[in-house]
DNA sequence: CGCGGGTTTGATGATGCTCAAGCCCGGTGG
DNA sequence: CCACCGGGCTTGAGCATCATCAAACCCGCG
């Protein structure tokens, strides 16, 4: 039983102990180094993971070869790809460990096993992929409607924890600048 | 009964005639004029509209008073403010119509009495989330990797049909860029 | 101690914006 | 039927934002 997951469920979907005892079953927990990935390019991702601890990145590679970070996860979130895995088609993206990290691995057979058993958990996947979901949706308008100072304000005032685990070249490429620039911004920011 | 609705349905998920009728009876068909608004800021969305007819756009106002395009819309799609639907809240955003519509309206209340009747149908309604998540994710990556006239491009490319019945600006707004430059970057284009 | 990755700084240049004006064209009223 | 209007598209000039490249710097780590 691992009480972070539970409380995560339980806060989606009221659920019975004893459901929660099955359904901590089908998790597995792994511990990875950093710099390791969790899927790459042209994989077929198979796992949805929760994050008990540790940080994650999953990127596309532009023409240049250079990351174009999508999203960043930690503690309390769940990482995958979720086209890939629900499809079961290869995969654009890369997932790779920020720091060393410990997951809760769900994999197809095990999520549809839980899914049979517990109907009603289908709203907490829901949940989840229309939190992912609304978060592309900000960070596509921020990107257009928003100058790259405002953007990285605001991702400094939704993330305050977050800044300090992520290297400034990630955290420029996830706002769509150049590590320079987002230097520059910093530098004016601390002029004031 | 309706012929684009079933056939849109059918490729998702395999059904009975008699769950086809069944679900048919649950959507009203309506038809709205051109810039009908189906939502506004602040209203709770109260419905998933398929589109049988017509042509939609759904956008943010920027702290300027202007439109971000976040998604255009027609004919054997659906449209919806997906997150303020499911957690009937208030929404963000406009939805309005670009051409006189004629759409397929399913209410939250008919949507549960479905989806109570024939749960199977959950994949459907995961898939549409899934298409959205995917296509908002394409356009972030493309918005940060991409200049403007090759995302200009790759909207021709994707949608060789839809710019005939879109005016300019609003396809400059969807790019995240100004009109007067897609006039540019057409111009440039024309001259090959 | 030296190495290497990350950050900073400067100089230069491209991309794309803003503002203002003109143009084209379909719709509307006289 | 024409004149006028207004919205959308184009064009030009000037400018802001942000990228690129190169060099220096910083600092933890082997």
């Amino acid at each position: 039983m691992n009480k972070e997951l539970n409380q995560y469920i339980t806060t989606c979907v009221p659920l019975t102990d004893e459901q929660l005892i099955f359904l901590n079953g089908y998790f597995q927990k792994k511990i990875f180094k950093k710099k390791t990935f969790l899927l790459q390019q042209g994989e077929v991702c198979k796992f949805e993971a929760f994050i008990l601890k540790g940080l994650v990145k999953t990127y596309f590679i532009d023409h240049n070869g250079f990351e174009v970070i999508l999203t960043f996860a930690c503690e309390n979130w769940w990482v995958s790809d979720i086209i890939s895995f629900h499809e079961q088609k290869p995969s654009k993206m890369y997932i790779e460990l920020i720091e060393d990290s410990e997951l809760l691995i769900l994999t197809p057979i095990a999520k549809a096993a839980i899914l049979n058993e517990i109907p009603s958990l289908e709203r907490m996947f829901r949940l989840m992929v229309q939190r992912h979901l609304a978060s592309y949706q900000d960070r596509l308008f921020g990107n257009i409607a928003l100058s790259a100072e405002e953007r990285y304000e605001l991702f400094l005032h939704k993330y305050p924890n977050l800044p300090q685990r992520i290297p400034q070249h990630l955290i420029a490429s996830y706002l769509g600048i150049s590590a320079e620039f987002l230097s520059r911004i910093r530098k004016r920011k601390s002029k004031k």
